[in-house]
DNA sequence: ACCTAAGGTGAATCTTGCT
DNA sequence: GAGCAAGATTCACCTTAGG
């Protein structure tokens, strides 16, 4: 690879490099309208109070690093405008953007984005398979990280790679949901100890699928908090070139290193996210969310021996027991297992109709 | 169901009744720290340029009211701002807030919110199965919409009800990201011409899981935004008192029409999965009092590697430590905390019994 | 080599109630 | 309100060790 090619007027782009500093200053000192996208991963100004152990008692190593600290909303909110703003120079007319966050940060960034003049063009969900649970059950399962995309102003003819990224889904058009799995395994980096490089390293296929669908091949793509480099090593394997701003010298060195290890199109590196098409759990309770069933409404069981009540959390009462659709068929049926599936019906115009079948019908809406 | 109970001082609350008039107005009417849940549905602030087609030429009927329109969003955030500051007004202390919107709106809400107090609890994700797709094929189909879930302040006491949200999910916690279908067929509302009544209608399911997850039988729900009243419907059904805000008459009417056919669920279909938390507390010390152990008995760690002996007072003795049955554990194990009803066992004709066993015993006495 | 069991871990605004 | 003690609480992976 190159650097200082690409040359616009008389200031040049330093392509496929990482600068060191901060990512204002940086950004500053480049070449306005130069840049084609722009990939962000900026703090998320999480605000942790205390420790927090699993149930097992081993400690969550959060993310508490001096760099995600703000002293409030506000200087939240400075940063992020000048930051935006200092990329919104960068960016080519028909340039666009992407940034991700969570709940912490991302309503700010969205509306500073607005605010700036950026026109947005999608949220997209990272529907992580594989997240952290709520250990302490006062919430829901933090799931999911939200990014926006957006383009450098209203009416600009962004990039849009829409066939490529039917084909990435198996011949339908991509959603504004993506299932992916966090980055672990081979691809989580590791520092001389032993211990993760970054705190927040991102998947290269969440990277992939956002570069494969808003680039092409030759564009210039700017990450200005950079990290261990997950854009431009995903950027190099795809053939576009990077440009990387970090302020931490130890991340620079573990990205270097990563990218120095990575060829153009190493075809095996990228098959990261291939697709299981298992059938998709569906949970009794959404029957009666759904309203085909109606807390109240009595189950049959299939060999007409017993009877139990539907409840509004999709729990089952019957003579003595509560509990799930198979606890309630195994405690009547004296075994030690039951599935309550095959083994519940309801009744439907005096006719006897198996709970099944509903799933069948959710599972054939889910194929969609 | 009764209008005008539950007094609250002077003022009253017009339970499960649609109010008619501006949001604003009438939030103010009504008395503070009053109402245990909002779920709103604001305008989305949609900026539509012109009219969409399908790919066979059929027009869009895309949401084009008067009530979706405003100059900028300066103007969109004032609006938001007051609405928001009324609805915190209304909220108990450990009173929340539900807010749904999509990429034009969310982000200036999200922001809205945490400037005015409220703490962010999570962000759900509505995964819609059945979204409309992208007919130009220039963006990602946009398949989702978003829900900011938001408590009155940061560390208020709010309402989760975790296990039965995790029977509604098959047994594992839920998570933040929902899928579940839009709304249509026979759940949606048309006008007298066969038209949809309202052009943003919200499934049942999507409230039936806001409300099973966030509020408790006789809670006070109340929906700004009521429209065509999912939300009042479906409290209705939870046993719930509602009260809706709706300016426009025709929206009103269809709503009052639809909830007078409605009926409430019966009492044990709405009894749901309580939390441990929930239980009457034991002290270990009954145990000993009511000769379930025995002062000198052995206990043994549910790991086997370490044991105790129980003391007459209800405390335990092991090498080095005494102290609760949870203070000895954790001192065993070198851990920051321990629940000793997990931990420690006792032995019954050579079976090893979790002590947790006896504590049931007793909360089943008291249950009865 | 292959299977099973045990252990580790991930952007987390993660308790409640009594004294 | 601060301080302390009781006690409730996890899913989907991957890696490693052991059989």
């Amino acid at each position: 690879m190159t650097t200082m090619t690409k040359s616009k007027g008389a200031a040049a782009l330093p392509l496929n490099t990482i600068l060191a500093g901060d990512c204002i200053e940086m950004m500053n000192s480049l070449p306005e309208n130069s840049i084609d996208l722009i990939f962000a991963d900026p703090p998320y100004n999480l605000q942790l109070k205390g420790d927090l152990h699993r149930p097992d008692n081993s400690k969550v190593d959060a993310v508490d690093d001096a760099w995600d600290q703000f002293s409030s909303f506000a200087a939240y909110d400075r940063f992020t405008r000048d930051w935006l703003a200092a990329a919104r120079r960068l960016l080519k007319p028909n340039g666009a953007i992407w940034v991700i966050g969570s709940y912490h940060n991302i309503f700010r960034v969205g509306a500073s984005l607005q605010d700036a003049g950026f026109w947005i063009l999608n949220d997209v969900v990272w529907r992580k398979s594989n997240p952290m649970p709520n250990f302490r059950g006062k919430r829901f399962t933090n799931a999911h990280e939200t990014m926006i995309w957006a383009s450098k102003s209203e009416g600009a003819k962004y990039t849009f790679n829409y066939e490529a990224l039917k084909s990435l889904n198996e011949g339908v058009q991509m959603r504004s949901d993506w299932v992916l799995p966090i980055c672990n395994g081979g691809e989580r980096l590791k520092d001389d100890n032993g211990d993760k490089a970054h705190p927040t390293q991102k998947p290269e296929s969440l990277l992939h699928r956002v570069l494969v669908g808003s680039t092409n091949p030759g564009d210039v793509v700017l990450d200005p908090f950079f990290g261990t480099g997950t854009t431009g090593a995903v950027a190099k394997m795809l053939g576009r070139d990077f440009i990387g701003i970090e302020r931490e010298e130890a991340y620079r060195k573990v990205a270097q290193k990563r990218l120095d290890s990575i060829r153009k199109f190493d075809r095996e590196a990228l098959q990261v996210s291939a697709s299981k098409r298992a059938e998709p759990r569906v949970p009794f309770g959404q029957l009666v969310e759904r309203g085909m069933l109606r807390p109240g409404e009595e189950l049959y069981s299939i060999n007409g021996r017993f009877k139990a009540k539907v409840r509004a959390d999709g729990t089952l009462v019957g003579k003595d027991v509560k509990g799930s659709i198979h606890q309630v068929g195994a405690a009547m049926e004296g075994a030690p297992s039951c599935n309550g599936w095959t083994y519940w019906a309801f009744k439907r115009e005096g006719q006897i109709v198996p709970i099944d079948v509903l799933r069948q019908q959710i599972r054939a809406e889910l194929a969609n």
